[in-house]
DNA sequence: TTGTAGGCGTTATCAT
DNA sequence: ATGATAACGCCTACAA
């Protein structure tokens, strides 16, 4: 159970520890012979190098961590959580990186978490999901000047590293196809005001029926808390006005669009038939349900592959150039609205 | 940007590098007049314990790493993916551990990077989930004597240490419940036949139905793969038997079961009326769909936490009896069985 | 091509 | 109560 040291293979090998070592490297000025005895020593004493020992000379760990607002921003993140970490794990393996997660009850808890990871040098950089109070560790991480990617976007920050998608572009495009297809009602249930992500969505529908030159009615605009039953509830207040006066909900997230599903499902209206849902994000549910809903898919595991290249390369170039990457989104089409 | 070490400290503060480890350790032969001073020298310095030095020397790096079978169990580990996380995550942040993810495209890659993580030293103990192909890394963890736990159970191993549901009873106890409720003709949507909790779940199905005195009619058991399409596909062909041949769906599977309620829907069956449907898992979605999917619900959260404190406390002690811990699973009454 | 020596940041042992 | 010194396992000048 004991290490296998550097040492003991030089020992057995009868070499010296550098040699050893830079067997390990591959370095170009050993002799072959000698490399293969010493690989051959090492097999046979089971030997593996320690990641501790090497990143304490070397002052680099290759490893980062991943920050998610899980506490708070739960509904909306949720279904998030395994698609980006298979996005960044791949590229972290394929990089030799390792992966660490921080979590706790809090979001506060769980930045402070992840700022003393860094500090204790336990991991290079940081992969931050954007959250309503993600603004001051970044200000932190900016002002100490450790490496981080912010997956969606700040508020407080502008020119910072971060992999996002475009929500304004993405609803306004949806818009515009649902207004193409004959739909001049539309109702926008949002999220809670204070998300960026909520707002963008919010005027990505603005800016579609001001293109199409539709009055904006603030009467269709609801706002619900991210949960199942809020959408149905506020699914319910937006329904209420009666067919002539709306023929689809846009949801600002599956949740939400699942709750007017089942609100228009109760008040015995048919979708698509009698009016519309939509929603965003394309969560596992969003399938199962019947009609299927209808939903703008973020391909989140792509956004987790590049938010963790872009991290690896400004811990690897120390360069930090405020650069951002926007991933298209995809509108999947299902039955919860006529085609 | 570079780091303030315990010689900094020490310079600062005129006393010894070892004076200034000891106030780390908050050690109490050290007068309080000198921690204090050292403590306001830490701070106005910006000093943080290197984790990857005191790694080093103390043998230990408090950290974890959590092996999921992702890639080949996707379908039935995906909903585990969150919980399990919080639950681990808790604990590791709670009693100081570091938590590691790795991932693979293959679990033969996974697991070999998960070993790999445990040779470097990287991780003191790993948590896997048990899957169809973790008898050999089992098999490898026990031979090299590392610290782990499983999360589930495995054919191959029997005193390990691991935590897990008891399938066999639950889904016993449930059709034991079905039956008193008047359901006699039960179907069983099971998965593959090979993974262990299907056998499991199927076999509790068995003793149920023989405790009550009902034949069991093989006819009724359908086998499909973990997809939702699967489960509509066989659905339709257990549905085919007509109403008086079969009044509830078993799903052992919510997603299976969700399958049963598309399939039934699609031929006009009512649910619950014409036909009762259940899950196992209480996947969110389950929630989502109308009528609410009745399922059995495991507390997962709670597994990884009982994973992690056992996993640590294997790692502190070092002794290694294969304790077991079973939690117990709960029915959550929807609308898809007649109460 | 290989070996020697010093150091990465910390802790533990032995002095004082 | 505090300091000097030697590890922990590895890497990298510098030497040979």
């Amino acid at each position: 159970m004991d290490q296998v040291t550097i040492k003991d293979v030089a020992r057995v090998a009868e070499v010296s520890p550098s040699t050893v070592s830079r067997v390990i490297s591959d370095s170009s000025q050993i002799s072959s012979e000698t490399k293969e005895r010493v690989r051959a020593v090492m097999d046979s004493l089971g030997y593996h190098p320690n990641a501790i020992a090497r990143s304490l000379v070397n002052q680099r760990c290759n490893s980062i961590g991943l920050v998610m607002a899980r506490p708070t921003d739960r509904a909306l993140a949720n279904p998030f959580f395994n698609d980006i970490i298979q996005g960044i794990a791949a590229v972290t393996q394929q990089e030799n990186f390792s992966l660490m997660l921080t979590s706790a009850d809090s979001y506060e808890s769980e930045t402070r978490e992840a700022l003393n990871l860094l500090k204790k040098r336990q991991v290079e950089g940081l992969i931050l999901m954007a959250s309503r109070t993600s603004g001051e560790i970044i200000t932190t991480l900016v002002r100490e000047n450790y490496p981080f990617v912010l997956v969606g976007r700040s508020q407080e920050h502008k020119e910072i590293p971060r992999v996002d998608n475009n929500n304004i572009k993405a609803v306004k495009e949806t818009v515009r196809e649902l207004i193409a297809k004959g739909y001049s009602n539309i109702a926008f249930l949002s999220g809670p005001k204070d998300y960026v992500v909520c707002q963008d969505r919010l005027q990505g529908y603005r800016e579609a029926l001001a293109e199409a030159g539709l009055v904006f009615r603030p009467e269709l605009i609801s706002y619900a808390e991210f949960s199942y039953e809020a959408g149905i509830k506020k699914a319910h207040n937006l329904l209420a006005r009666g067919q002539q006066q709306i023929d689809l909900i846009f949801g600002a997230d599956d949740l939400l669009a699942l709750g007017a599903l089942r609100a228009a499902e109760a008040r015995g209206w048919k979708v698509p038939d009698d009016i519309g849902i939509i929603g965003f994000n394309d969560t596992p549910a969003a399938s199962l349900v019947n009609p299927g809903l209808t939903t703008v898919k973020i391909p989140i595991k792509e956004m987790g592959e590049r938010a963790a290249r872009m991290l690896i390369s400004i811990i690897e170039d120390h360069k930090y150039q405020g650069e951002e990457v926007i991933i298209p989104t995809e509108i999947v089409w299902r039955d919860s609205v006529l085609l």
